[in-house]
DNA sequence: GATGAATGAGGTTTCATTCAT
DNA sequence: GATGAATGAAACCTCATTCAT
């Protein structure tokens, strides 16, 4: 197969697992499930990807090549506008593709969480044998600081045109947001369809309250 | 055997499959490991702890009522300070428990997704069999929302005594306190002994951000 | 306990075991409820039989035993008859016998069945400990030929009178009408209350038929 | 795999399995046991017999379609001539088949005996669901009674060309005929290699007496 | 002696993964 | 490349039997 018909399949597959993972969760699925999703079998299925963890870091390559994706265009939108718009931009956008991405924030969350586990660089002999020799996992640690990066870069520009505060450190700042985002997602969502109010407290609300705090140790007063 | 010997022995087996927990995660812990490091056999294990499923929620039920007690002691010691004292203690109180029982945060996050993801009350049919039939499960179910009371009840208590603001909702409060201690846990911790920073952030400061941005919300200017 | 005093306890014992063998077999039938249907628990079941195959042999030392009574008082009752006569009683007691007491039955043609596979005294080891060790398989040992020389004499006895054919081996012809009716048993009965017809035979006709066979393979003509 | 593949490897299994049905009874037979001399592991023995039950049924269903392969032939073998002839082959085929195979005769015993002992078509709960779902089981339903019909055939054919008394319900001497095959078994061999006289009677001598009998019975004087 | 708890052996099942064709 | 069959690991379960009190 030519490469890029291959990379096409791949994506096919990619897709089933996905629609696979979202149904029954990563643990309880079944490589045997996928495959009849994609309609192939399962052995196929292995050609493509050596193994489930390997399938899981797809998506989660995936998730995260999509969400930095988002995050150029949010900022391309808002070049014209003060940093703190486009840092705020950016923060309600990762809560929005979390909350709409219910798979990719877990995924994402997941490999966060793994690399965090593992360290990074020094002990990674606890990753399994699955993990080490998975493309996406070295794909994975090529882009993912990016999505930091790109935060703390619209921190500065903020810092510079005088809309945030210049007293703060912007990858604490932009640790502080993820970490609420992250925490919204899971105290709100476990699955997208499922959004009826919690302890009879609007999630709308809750959301604008979170954004709000942010915008607050942000702005310049 | 007395119910105090039984609940005794039980608890010794929660703390055997801590440890296994611990080292190798929920999903690797083999039931057969339990058993070894607490020197019995798979077949007791199974007799005090009908499945996995249930020895996870044991270990998730013993987590709550800890952090249920730690709350209650800390109300307590809080009783002569104002409300918004209190509430910082509280928040402060499950950053900390959070990072020093890994295992147990990890837990109880896995046990409110679980709960989120079904329903409450109505769908219960997602749940599997071993989880529903849980003695656990039920336990849980009866104190999963006294952490959230709680709380309330502080900043209800605040609003009176004139420590915090009276314009806010006290459970959308709770929650996004709740949202992100969690979301500080799981960018932060991986594991209690991994504390190193991250991306040059050191990991104090970001907690004691988080704790001054719930601080500044929260009190009356 | 006095020895009459264990002794009956046990009595009562094997009939809780028969009582649950009955109803579901002897593979299927589990210690734990014939302890429970004798209103004990299992250790102390075990502190009268020493293994689930003891109790058995108990079970089939008490239908041997019984067997045999029934045997000295048919021959009393037809001592004043032909010996073909006494036999032929013999034949339909065996037969009656089984039919009524499908469990006994099945109990003694296990047991026969066991010691003929393993050979009589020579190589013994062949043999469970469970069942070397059974004092009830001492005790089998000693009266398990008595039907057979019972039967032998009293075909002697009708040769003697003029009743049996003299040109046959009696030992021979006892164990052919042995053989006989425990193939009728076989072919009729797997629990005592399921006596309805087969392929439309009456089974109390086969019956008849089976003894009239014996009659004439027995009277002198 | 092609059907008859499959069908080739299902035959290895059952000889696999009947081999160590042999040397241990189906009791004590270990489906590890019977994988490992079959040179595969238990879950592949597994996916071709669902159960132990189920390959029991498989070696009772061999055993029945062989018994009824060698009625057959027997029958073909002696069309020419008499009834009576052709019933007392069928009689000492049965006998001899037994004989040589004891596991088969076992098997087929405990299946007549399971069928009996729940009735016919009416109170099938009984029977446990790994039996009531066997392929074999439904199989073996299906031919059971051939070899009582063809030995009644076969009466038949003997009562029309006269060398068979017509006095006789054909089914009932095939009953008759029958219990006596597996009485004389039952009573004679515990394993085909234990063929030693007991109580110094010649088993041979005793297998003749009984077709001997037999053959009184039917013929027409 | 009687009891509740524990053991060991083995049946059954589910899956990720690999092999042979 | 694609396929059906096979593997190994581990969950889960039942029961005869034994231990400790």
């Amino acid at each position: 197969m030519k490469d890029s018909k291959k990379s096409l399949k791949e994506q096919k597959l990619i897709q089933a697992a996905e629609i696979v993972f979202n149904k029954v969760g990563f643990t309880n699925a079944k490589m045997e499930d996928i495959a009849a999703e994609a309609g192939i079998t399962k052995v196929t299925l292995y050609s493509y990807f050596q193994s489930k963890e390997n399938l899981q870091l797809a998506v989660t390559h995936k998730a995260l090549q999509l969400l930095i994706d988002k995050y150029y265009s949010t900022l391309r939108e808002n070049k014209e506008k003060t940093g703190l718009e486009g840092t705020m931009s950016i923060f309600k956008l990762f809560i929005d593709f979390s909350e709409k991405n219910f798979l990719y924030s877990e995924a994402l969350l997941n490999y966060f969480a793994m690399i965090r586990s593992t360290g990074y660089g020094d002990n990674k002999e606890k990753l399994t044998e699955g993990i080490r020799e998975s493309v996406y996992f070295r794909k994975l640690q090529d882009i993912q600081n990016l999505p930091f990066k790109l935060t703390v870069q619209e921190i500065e520009r903020g810092k510079n045109d005088g809309s945030i505060r210049d007293d703060l450190d912007p990858m604490m700042v932009t640790l502080a947001a993820w970490a609420a985002s992250i925490g919204y997602i899971k105290v709100v969502s476990a699955s997208a369809n499922n959004l009826k109010p919690l302890f009879n407290v609007d999630l709308e609300q809750l959301k604008k309250l979170q954004l709000k705090s942010a915008n607050e140790l942000l702005r310049k007063v």
